[in-house]
DNA sequence: GTATTATGAATGAACG
DNA sequence: CGTTCATTCATAATAC
């Protein structure tokens, strides 16, 4: 568990997520089968979206008797998917940034997996983290460092406060704006999910009231208020 | 379908699914979230499955001018579906992806010459991709499988949280996210699903049954072979 | 509550 | 083949 998986558990802290809650979830899967789990549904998910599509097509074509994908409202069964697709990604603490900073500032060549190891080892006493955190953690941090020199450095390199304005970049004629990156919709996610169907109806309905207090079982609200 | 309710295990299954082996798996959601996730997947499974009847049954009706559904976009709509933003870096299709693993899995892993020809040959029906997406495709996945395998062999033994104590030969990885995968390329194959296979709806049943029973798919005992 | 930003994670491609 | 880079995606954090 850990490297390939994601946000690696570790299997420590198991009620750490929740505990400020009052609420020490256990854990029943491991983070590789949550993952795999989701996959499967992001298939389904896609799966999905293309018959409806396909549905939309076809009765847009001739409204077809029977079957009425009209009144398609997306209420989505899945719209409070997205909880269950929650994954709680790992977050430093202040603790565990400021090593990290350090370390990055100090020889930061080539974090090895040796020195991931140790730094893993050595952060793990100041709260939850894997290997794989920290391996993510000093490549992101890598990527942006270069970026940021990228972006200050071909153009002009002066008052322009280029904070994250996207300007050029100087490989890629077409790249696009990396500030718009932020949302797009684009892979197979169940929330786009659209579609009513009077024959599937009562199955929705069903899970309807289910995941609609979803939200309540899930107790990974950073905030409490 | 759209039953995946009897989940009688309560929280109390926490650690019974890996059977009496002593808890080989580490949790991370509450049962009550799992038979959330659950649902869904049984959800979509229903919703697919409805689909599909009702695309038969239209195209039972007429013989649809100019929507013919056998194999052209099901695919492409997932993909191609939205942007004209070129995305220089190849994505796999759902459908390529379940093809990829499904060869990968099959032992095929061999990176024949000849065989990424075909394999490219395969997945070009399902969309744009070259011998070196399908060549760089299988050489990450097998380095990544790899290091998976050197992460969670040598240490298992967690700090806090229920340790690896399963008998899992830790020669190969073929732990509960590989076995789930191979499962998986049977079961929600897009490819399969452009309605016009009556197959689709044992397909689906694969899914409620198996997650009408999660827990027996996930012991990591699994097969590794 | 919604929109935006920051950043952890995933992955295709490239480098050695 | 193993490791690293670059880009993209998703989500926690935050601003509005």
């Amino acid at each position: 568990v850990g490297e390939g998986g994601q946000h690696g558990d570790g299997a420590a802290g198991v009620g750490v997520a929740g505990g400020a809650n009052g609420v020490p979830y256990v854990k029943v899967m491991t983070d590789e089968q949550l993952e795999t789990l989701r996959k499967q549904i992001a298939i389904y998910a896609s799966i999905c979206e293309q018959l409806v599509e396909m549905h939309k097509t076809l009765t847009a074509q001739q409204d077809l008797a029977g079957v009425r994908l009209g009144n398609l409202y997306c209420d989505s069964l899945v719209n409070s998917g997205h909880k269950i697709t929650a994954r709680q990604r790992w977050t430093p603490t202040p603790v565990q940034l400021q090593i990290l900073e350090r370390i990055f500032n100090q020889g930061n060549g080539t974090p090895s997996k040796q020195k991931i190891k140790e730094i893993t080892s050595e952060l793990s006493q100041h709260g939850q983290i894997s290997e794989t955190n920290v391996y993510n953690w000093f490549q992101n941090r890598r990527a942006r460092s270069k970026r940021k020199q990228q972006n200050s450095a071909p153009n002009n390199a002066e008052s322009e406060a280029d904070t994250e304005v996207e300007s050029r970049s100087p490989k890629e004629e077409k790249t696009n704006s990396e500030m718009f990156q932020s949302q797009q919709n684009q892979a197979p996610r169940a929330e786009d999910l659209c579609f009513q169907s009077p024959e599937i109806s009562s199955e929705l309905h069903f899970v309807d009231s289910q995941t609609t207090k979803v939200e309540s079982m899930f107790p990974s609200d950073g905030r409490n208020e």
